[in-house]
RNA sequence: GAGCCAUUAGCUCAGCAGGCAGAGCACCUGACUUUUAAUCAGGGUGUCCGGCGUUCGAAUCGCCGAUGGCUCACCA
């Protein structure tokens, strides 16, 4: 690092600027290696951070990376001059540098552009991670992502896949009618969602606020207000583990559609991965975790007979809680820590226990127990409601509902959900007096729907971990 | 929140029957006019994660702590 510096002053008492300005570029690197044929023997002005030097005496070769990918540079002493060529010396690996010259092939066949001027354009007083095993520490590599996306180009892939995915629903949206809205991020209540928020304080109104954990509530509101087809990609916050799977900020994308229900969620759903898949992949089928998964058919069945076809127990044949649990115990199932107060929760901890892990290819499991979809309408059967959840390689991956529009049912699901609190449920639901009040004025029927977009993009990516497709990761502070 | 594992040079890692801190790449000096993990000759640049303890002596053993990874719990 002092050698660097010291080769930065040099630089300067070169009269030249080690962090400099504005460079016109002709072409990318790909630009040049992909279309030799129509390039060879143009000149180009390209741009890019030294990634190796090879130097041989007065001829010297240098690998630069742009956005695109790689490009050789050579340099020689016949075509640079002995001054210009001796103050090649001063660049290292890790200098960006912006280079005019022509485009040819090298003796040994490499695509490459003889430089005929160049300059230092922001000069790196850092040494750059080894070459051969680049930058593996997980640690560093989520820290400091600006020196994981130089060494790694498939980090580098992956965002840009995040950002096509993104673009993509957008699109997808947009073309369907579907308006983009932003609701606020600070509630003075955390609903929507079953969930523990970060709280925080405003100062001049001095009162507390949380972080939004859904986007559910505000967005129903404005369908009261007529705005009939929205939605909205945010951050939401839940103050809850961090894991694989799992970070205290992700990206949510929920929409909601008036005279629409949880059928026509299902269809947009179907339609719009499948057309998000095309559009980042080229085909619908992607390959995740070893798995071959196949976005153009979605397997539908309701959670009863989910949970009758892989843990053998029917909800049907049980009048009572005690003779459902029985069934259960004779079948050895360990339910684990899950709710078994109702036959509702009994039927969900098995989902849990023994449908989940089964649900590789897209799935679509419809129905679920009252006691866990506060916000979702009855179905004939008031035990169940219109609600489903997408299930792809065992995990969720979208939840929707057709929308509960009955503010006197909502009332009284709302004061279920404040009992829960009152026993200690922290993740409960609070009382929104305002959006009673909104569903009062009128709530078509609506059919409204959530996706984790950062669990789609480890899908689409072939990402193990949440991590791996966040730009930054929420890390612990340091010291 | 619990368990297991890891932390040594800029990076990737070795060293751990307790005995002078090591390699490759990077870097520095020199050679080399077509290399591509260039090559050749020379050079080690360090808070061995931190603290306490055991010991004549600790990177190595013990305890406490920090950070990270994985698994489990909560959750999407």
């Amino acid at each position: 690092m002092i050698v660097r510096r010291g080769k930065m002053e040099e630089f300067r008492s070169l009269g030249l600027d080690p962090f400099g300005h504005r460079f016109q570029r002709t072409a990318y690197s790909t630009d040049i290696t992909e279309h030799f044929e129509e390039m060879e023997g143009k000149s180009v002005a390209v741009t890019g951070r030294i990634m190796s030097v090879r130097g041989h005496g007065k001829v010297s070769f240098m690998e630069i990376s742009d956005i695109k990918g790689t490009l050789q540079l050579f340099f020689k002493i016949d075509v640079l001059g002995e001054e210009n060529f001796k103050q090649i010396k001063l660049l290292d690996i890790g200098d960006i540098i912006g280079v005019n010259g022509e485009v040819f092939r090298t003796q040994r066949g490499q695509i490459s552009v003889r430089v005929e001027r160049w300059e230092i354009l922001s000069k790196s007083l850092r040494p750059l991670p080894e070459k051969f095993h680049g930058l593996t520490d997980t640690e560093i590599r989520y820290r400091q992502r600006y020196v994981d996306l130089i060494m790694n180009p498939e980090v580098k892939d992956v965002f840009i896949k995040r950002s096509k995915i993104i673009s993509a629903i957008r699109h997808y949206l947009d073309s369907h009618g579907y308006m983009e809205v932003e609701t606020p991020v600070l509630h003075t209540l955390a609903g929507g969602a079953a969930a523990r928020p970060f709280i925080t304080h405003h100062n001049t109104l001095d009162m507390e606020m949380y972080l939004r954990i859904a986007l559910e509530l505000h967005l129903k509101r404005l369908i009261v207000g007529g705005l009939e087809k929205v939605y909205e990609i945010g951050r939401v916050f839940r103050n809850e583990g961090i894991d694989i799977r799992h970070n205290p900020e992700f990206t949510l994308m929920e929409l909601y559609e008036a005279f629409s229900d949880y059928e026509g969620m299902i269809e947009l759903t179907e339609d719009l991965l499948k057309n998000v898949c095309l559009a980042v992949n080229g085909t619908t089928t992607v390959v995740c975790q070893g798995e071959t998964i196949d976005f153009s058919h979605f397997e539908r069945m309701t959670m009863v007979e989910a949970v009758k076809k892989y843990s053998g127990i029917d909800y049907y044949a049980y009048d009572t809680v005690a003779e459902m649990k029985k069934a259960i115990a004779e079948k050895g199932i360990d339910l684990e820590d899950n709710d078994t107060s109702t036959k509702g929760y009994l039927l969900n901890a098995l989902f849990d226990v023994t449908v989940e892990k089964h649900l590789i290819q897209p799935t679509v499991i419809m129905d679920y127990p009252i006691e866990i979809s506060p916000l979702a309408k009855k179905m004939d059967d008031p035990n169940f409601t219109y609600r489903f959840e997408g299930f792809v390689l065992g995990r969720e991956l979208c939840n929707a509902f057709s929308e509960l529009n009955d503010p006197i049912d909502q009332r009284e699901r709302f004061e279920r959900q404040m009992d829960l609190r009152k026993e200690g449920d922290e993740e409960a639901n609070p009382l929104d007096e305002d959006y009673l009040t909104a569903m009062e004025y009128g709530l078509a029927p609506t059919g409204g729907i959530g996706i984790g977009i950062d669990r789609l993009v480890m899908l689409l990516t072939d990402s193990a971990s949440i991590r791996d497709v966040l730009l930054f990761p929420t890390m612990k502070q340091r010291e």
